[in-house]
DNA sequence: GCGTCCATGTAATTCGTTACATGATTCG
DNA sequence: CGAATCATGTAACGAATTACATGGACGC
């Protein structure tokens, strides 16, 4: 469902074969979003049909063709439009809340160990996200319009970060047996 | 896969029926993971299949029989082995973040309305968060082992619609051109 | 010579959603 | 008298994941 306008999200601002999708999933937008190119290459198809998208063959030498899509009228219109329609909140499906609910099934110090290497995790993520922000973003305040929103997407990853990470110690303080 | 893990560990502290099962999934536990009635039948005779989980059929008067699954032995092992395997993040999917990448194509208002709806629904969570946080935890030091990591997935929730509104607050004071 | 990049697909399987179906009981 | 609750399922469809497949170009 989505899927079909995290796709144009990216097109708004390229035109992209592909290939090229999938390497933005990849990257920068697979921050918070992510698709396989088998599940790019059907929602183009998809794209196509209905109008939204507009696929162009380009001759290579040397290297297979490849179609290059960009958004449609109508494709532009839609994406608008879906901004503006209310979004709905979906539950976070984090394992670690799963393990927590199992809590009761093994040792604190399991649990402790779950924890840490959960917060391990988000801060490397956070040093990956604060290093984009030192790259690319040192002046928030003179950016274009289509760059603060980029940036605003990075806060967002930003925030989330340190809130797991805060979430983990306060965690492993409230349950850790070793501490006062 | 994890839909599996989050069945198990709701029946590491009580048996159930596919029923009821599904009322949690539809309570508590689906703050965190969803499932329908007809996925959790599903997984629930695949569990069997593989010796997880085991049935026992109630016969009731007035109302259809049931069938009460409880953890096998090694159910619990299997679930013990999970919650001691490293996880990974995902991402997390928000229509606000696709909106805001394809801000190029709207007027500022149009994401500013966007924002103001994210943060009231997230508002509206964070109250029924609180709700239960005094109803049920309002000690959360003398709590048993297993109230204190229900406890804890809770915070979780409070901290996570508390981030997401101070971002939106930062996101719309970033963006709003009415704003000095 | 081996791995990586470019570029696109098919096939199989699992996971998730929507719709349809049944039938007694209890509450307002 | 109608709606909600209890209790379980089938069927169909769509979305996502995993695996398999091709084949030339370029760098180490």
């Amino acid at each position: 469902m989505s899927l079909s306008y995290a796709i144009l999200a990216i097109l708004v601002s390229e035109s992209c074969s592909g290939y090229d999708l999938a390497k933005q999933f990849d990257g920068s937008v697979g921050y918070f979003w992510t698709a396989s190119h088998q599940q790019i290459y059907r929602e183009l198809n998809r794209l196509e049909q209905r109008g939204w998208i507009e696929g162009e063959v380009v001759p290579q030498s040397g290297r297979p063709n490849k179609t290059v899509y960009q958004l449609t009228a109508r494709g532009k219109q839609e994406m608008r439009a879906w901004i503006d329609r209310p979004s709905t909140i979906s539950p976070s499906k984090e394992d670690i809340l799963v393990k927590l609910f199992a809590g009761a099934l093994v040792e604190p110090q399991v649990l402790l160990r779950a924890l840490q290497q959960y917060r391990q995790l988000h801060q490397q993520q956070l040093q990956v996200y604060e290093g984009i922000a030192q790259d690319h973003f040192a002046h928030p305040e003179h950016l274009s319009q289509s760059a603060k929103c980029q940036y605003l997407t990075l806060r967002k990853g930003i925030r989330y970060e340190l809130d797991c990470i805060g979430w983990c110690n306060e965690a492993i303080a409230f349950l850790d047996p070793a501490l006062p």
